[in-house]
DNA sequence: CGAATAGTGTCTCTTAGACACTATGTC
DNA sequence: GACATAGTGTCTAAGAGACACTATTCG
């Protein structure tokens, strides 16, 4: 029979200039010492999962309102931290903008990294990180597809264009405006006119939308590209 | 800083005779003593999740191959067992038959019920069970729409027309015959023809059939029934 | 004016769903 | 033969994707 300690990790996924950003912090103490790992800590007693999770993310972010945070897995190999037994319950955040990150007590740095060099990259992350946002990312680009979560990354008002691009940086794609356009503006609930209009990408002025009471898109909108066969599994 | 005993708990789900059935052990010991709950227990020191979900599963019903098996979701809300802090990693697996389930050390009895009188039904399930067994549950409907694990609840060799009332039983709905064996045998990798043929269902001989290798649908079978918006959120 | 972006119209292709029809077994 | 189920063909409606076209701003 198993006691282990249990932690919340976090992958806290943002987008700016076109790039998919992760928040990740520095090791200041060993194990693992200066690679870079995702926040998180340990739960409290008599706290529960989500709410532990939602304190890390204000405590490493400052962020509190308008996050979307909900639970991604859960990782407990028995050798996955040399200390001992921590039995981590990831999450993934979705949060609208680069707000500036706060260093937590063990860690060195925190920092927003594009996921494109942590996971593409030769950047090496402490424990079982990679996986852990490799999952997470993934969880992120299929949500896109039948929820409106892309939204989460947008500010209170965001256009049609702003939008696209979230989709574009989270699926590393590109998507031709105007069908997205349509698509997006034609799913009842997904988005709501705000009434105000915006020059700030040049040209004709687009309308500013908020986001709608829609919380599954249908019919979904699926990512392009090859879409043969495999991959998933479980 | 928590310290936590660690569970894992299973939602077992198979399929007979047009009913999805759940596997449920009755408590034979407080808390929760004569209530249904689901199969479960402590994992090992030394031991991954996802085999002390593995090593459960054997040991409450024998099965061991061709069992779909896959994490499902965290819960640790602070007073859900009354005995102290337990955080349990629940899993959902799917199995092909009605196999004979042995009740656990500390299970009174063992049963296949089913979902249906679990869920909408009076019955009250230990713990957060009932929670747990909604969130598989729905994990499972969603899971056949998009990947080709409704197989998972047929024996090896199969007909369309029992791969059909195993998505019927799985979302509670009647399927078009014909529209459904269109779709199966012509999304490539999904099924695979095994040569024979059988007449247990009476009329034509039908063409038995194997699992291809796809892991994934597209497009995906959409279960029908109104999709309207709402339901999700996480 | 031209350049840039917003937004609409329209065409084609694919797919879901409805359902008539044919095929092949048992009784 | 009747009956049951297997499997195919065909029609229609809806949506995805390609892309011409119009609208409205800035400089």
């Amino acid at each position: 029979m198993l006691n282990a300690a249990v932690t919340v990790d976090l992958v806290v996924l943002t987008v700016r200039d076109d790039d998919l950003l992760v928040l990740a912090v520095k090791r200041g103490v060993a194990p693992y010492r200066g690679r870079w790992a995702l926040p998180g800590g340990f739960v409290h007693d008599g706290e529960d999962l989500l709410d532990a999770a939602e304190r890390e993310l204000r405590e490493e972010t400052g962020v509190s309102v308008r996050a979307h945070l909900e639970q991604l897995a859960t990782y407990g190999a028995p050798r996955r931290d040399p200390r001992g037994r921590v039995v981590t319950v990831a999450h993934l955040a979705l949060i609208p903008r680069l707000e500036q990150a706060t260093a937590g007590s063990d860690a060195a740095d925190a920092r927003w990294l594009t996921v494109r060099e942590l996971l593409d990259g030769s950047a090496r992350l402490a424990f079982d990180h990679r996986r852990i946002l490799a999952d997470g990312v993934e969880r992120a680009r299929s949500k896109l597809e039948y929820s409106p979560l892309g939204i989460g990354f947008c500010a209170d008002e965001f256009t049609i264009a702003e939008l696209r691009r979230v989709y574009e940086a989270v699926w590393g794609t590109t998507l031709d405006p105007r069908n997205f356009h349509r698509k997006v503006t034609g799913t009842p609930g997904f988005v709501v006119e705000s009434g105000g209009t915006t020059t700030r990408d040049g040209g004709r002025p687009a309308k500013l939308y908020r986001r709608g009471q829609a919380t599954l898109l249908h019919p979904a909108m699926l990512r392009p590209g090859p879409p043969q066969s495999g991959g998933d599994g479980g």
